[in-house]
This record gives C-alpha cells, structure tokens and sequence, in this order.
DNA sequence: CGACACTTTGAAGACGATCAACGCCGGTGG
DNA sequence: CCACCGGCGTTGATCGTCTTCAAAGTGTCG
C-alpha cells in the first residue's frame, strides 16, 4: 500500500517512526497508506465510525466540534508528525470524537485502526512511541488548558503569534498570518471580534498587526507579557525556543526522546 | 518489595493490571511497593525529580500548581485506579509537572520509574494496558477542558454534583460533600466566592445545599441543565450513567476495553 | 454590478473576579 | 472560663473582561 511518494525521509520528522529499527519501520510503513486531501476537505466527521488513524505529511489539519449553537469550536490546528485518532482507537471508542477537516491542501499518512493496537502489542519500541506521542499531546493539552484558563485574550494572542513564528519559521520582524482570522479566533477560543479588537491593543505590548502582515517589534517584552501570569508558561518549549530566536533561524519540530 | 496489605483483589479496580496474564500481572507486582500517607502529605512536589510513577488504592490525592500570586490550581481529585507521573516517564521529562498531596488517609502504589518503560517494551499486554490508561486521561482531561470553555459556573457545579453521585455511589436524594467547599471551588476553577454564591442559584435548577448536606431533587431538571450548552456532555460516562442512577444503587468504575 | 464571506467597530450586557466585611467554629493559651 | 486567633464560608458592592447584537466596511468572484 505505500504509495511511491512517501520517500523514507519523510519519516524523519515524525515521532511514531522515530528511532524504530529497520524491519519495525518496515512493518509499519506495510500497514499504511498516504491520502492527499484538497484544502476544505473532510477526513473525517464527529460521529463517524472509527476506521483508521492518522498523521500529518503535509499541511494543516483542523480538528473541531459543531457546538449545539451551530458554531465551530476549533480544538487544535495539527502539524506534521502529529497524529489523530489514536486515542478513539486505543479507548475502542468506535466513533471519533471531532471534526477533521484539511485547512489548506495536505497529506496524511493513513493506519487501518486493527492494525494499531497489534502493531503496539508486538513491536515494544512501536508501543513506547506511541506512548511518547500520547504523552506529548496530553502535556500539550494541558498546557493549552491553563493557557486558555489563566491568560488575557491578549495574552493568548501574543503566545499564539509566538508559536507561529516557532512553528513556521518565520521571521518575527515581520511575517503574513498562514489561516484567516476566523479560524485563529476560533483556535483561540475566543470571538471573531474580540480577536480583532485584541490585535490592536497588542501595539502597546510589542506587536503591530496590519491586515494580514504581523510584526513583532519587542521580542522580549511580549515574552514577558505572556509569562507574567503564567507559571507554566516557561515549560512551554515555545518561550525556550523563542529566546534564541533570531531572524531568518528557523527552528524544527523538536525530536524524540 | 510487594507488601503483605495488597491482596489481588485490591487489583481488581485498577486499570494497569486490567486482563493481564498472571506472569504479566506478577511481574508488574514485583516492581511496586505500597506507600501510605497521611492526609495532607505531599506525595511529590512539582519540579520535584521523577522517581517514580504512581497509582492511587485507596483515598484521594490532589493535584495541583502553584500559581505566580500564591494561590492552588487544583488540577484534578484523583480516586482508586488513576495514574499520577506516567506523562512524566513517558516524554522522559525529569521534572513533576504539578503538584501531589493526599487529601485524606490514602494509599499508593508506586513504580519506580525506570521499569515503566521497560515494561511496556517487553509486556505487549501493559503497553496496551497504559495507553488506554493514557487515552482515557486524555479523553477526560479533553471533556474537562471544554466543560470549563463552555459552561457557566451553575452548569460546573451542577456537574461536579453528578459526578459525586456516580464516583461515591451517593443517593443523589441526600448527601454529604466529601470535601471541603474551598477545594471543590479550586478544582472547578472558580473562586470560593463564585462558588458558595452558585450553590443558592441552583435550588432552581433542583439542588438544595445546605452547608455540606447536598439534595438532587429533580435529576432529570439537572442533566438537562448541565447538558443544555454543550454537545459533549453527552458523551460523559457520567450523564449516561446517572441516566439510571436510582437510590442505593452504587455504580463502579468502567473496566477496561 | 451584486452576492457573499470576512473583518472591523460600536454599544450594551452578562458573568466571574476582586475587595472588603462579617459570622462561625475549633483550638490555644492565659 | 474567657479572650484571641486562624481557617473557613457567606454576603455585598464594584470592576474588568469577554460575549452578544447590530451595523457597516472590505475583499473576492461570479
């Protein structure tokens, strides 16, 4: 089933993968396949019966909920290497529990849901990935909600600016936003116009917002901004990282282990 | 070093050593003792080295942080079967991430931290067992966190109120709060204040509280209540269990699978 | 040109946090 | 026995923040 596009060094920067032995990496790369999904489309719905599992190749993928008012709540915005799925596969819930729809054109990598959970019983250093991955996503999760709990609207705007410009590469001075505003708002947690309004206060803190085009002026007093509420904040590897950052130093997904 | 006071039964509630084979199940025994602590002790403090992983026997243990202005963010109450430090073991983070205590007379069951991950390489079976174990957690801590984005403060309490019900086995018709009211506030993320005033607005709603004695008088008022403005309550244990709830009639906790 | 999605801006309102004061209770020490 | 204290819980008043509703501006695409 692997289809001729996905070269071994694609693998690099994904975590299930990471560190496996040639014939474990071999067995795994058996069981999937890769599906190219144009930007708008559902991989798959809230409710649908589990099949598979997934990981990002390429792109953005949305995960979200329908709220009972018809609005969209977006519960995180996935990356390559991250993974969907695994936790409906290994609780055996047979039906997902979001929304995942493609942002922008992308590429997954697709696991037929039987095979996982055999995969993880046989190959222990299979097992011990994905026990690192869980583990990474549930502290990122938990991260999220003191975020969302502790910090301003401001304050989650910065640190989400932050994060793009560690995620992305991008040059902090000055850089396009990569989703439209609805969807960030909504990433955010927060309103459409309170995003909008947000954006504007942020000029006092050290970003200036024009359009679509972000500049961060002041590095250092919006990382301080964002932290000062915030103890958990200095976990997060994004300030690390930040505080080394410098222009035109693009910073990769940080590796296993 | 497996104490004489843990009897096999004892492992019955608990997910770990869910439908292990005896060879799987005695090895695990092997790597664990038993810790007894008081109410009020510290298990582990966050920053604190990782030693070790625990699981809770008997008792509640509280998790929590520090916040930068001197206050608890109380995490999570954790009861017979959950896990505390897996996260930790897993991404190989060296430091406790929160936070542990006993909130009254409690026992443990600890894990020397190395063995976990070489038990879950060798033991196909354990590797499952902890990453159903882990996506739970995630699952819950996922529901939480939206129960906190979504709901009003009434609707967080409402909740926590079934959830007693259902955890404790308590006749919803009368009973008594098992914790103090100020660490029931912190765990639901609000202030005392907020608290104490919520508990008299939901007489409406079919809740009468008085100091600590608690009377669900009308529990089907109340899961529609808690359950209005958000879409993911019903998928909560809790609302499909407490659905059957009737006086007396003591619910366990899900088994595994 | 008109339809429509996206964004901005204003004004009002709801909700919870904060500050302050007080009542209650158990323990301690004189 | 009483006075004092600290932890806990209640109640009132106020304040800031975010949501909500409403309206208008901007852009793209047919």
């Amino acid at each position: 089933m692997t289809l001729p596009s996905l070269h071994p060094d694609s693998l690099r920067n994904i975590p299930l993968f990471a560190g496996l032995s040639q014939p474990d990496s071999s067995a795994l790369l058996q069981l999937c396949h890769v599906r190219n999904l144009a930007g708008g489309a559902h991989l798959f719905r809230q409710g649908d019966t589990v099949g598979a599992f997934f990981i990002v190749l390429e792109g953005t993928i949305q995960l979200f909920r329908a709220t009972p008012d018809g609005h969209e709540k977006t519960i995180d915005l996935l990356h390559i290497g991250q993974m969907m799925g695994v936790g409906e596969i290994m609780d055996s819930c047979n039906a997902y529990r979001t929304y995942a729809r493609a942002v922008n054109a992308s590429r997954v990598l697709e696991f037929p849901a039987a095979s996982l959970k055999e995969m993880a019983r046989r190959h222990g250093a299979v097992a011990l990935n994905l026990l690192w991955a869980m583990s990474t996503q549930a502290h990122e999760a938990a991260l999220e909600a003191e975020h969302q709990a502790t910090m301003s609207a401001a304050q989650l705007v910065a640190c989400f600016m932050q994060r793009l410009c560690i995620l992305f590469g991008f040059n902090p001075a000055g850089f396009e936003l990569p989703y439209s505003k609805t969807l960030i708002a909504s990433r955010l947690g927060m309103e459409i116009e309170t995003f909008s309004r947000t954006l504007h206060k942020l000029r006092d803190n050290g970003i200036v917002v024009d359009g679509n085009h972000v500049s961060i002026t002041d590095i250092d007093l919006i990382n301080q901004y964002v932290c000062e509420s915030c103890s958990i904040s200095r976990e997060c590897v994004t300030h690390q990282k930040l505080a080394q950052l410098s222009p035109s130093h693009p910073t990769q997904l940080s590796g296993n282990d």
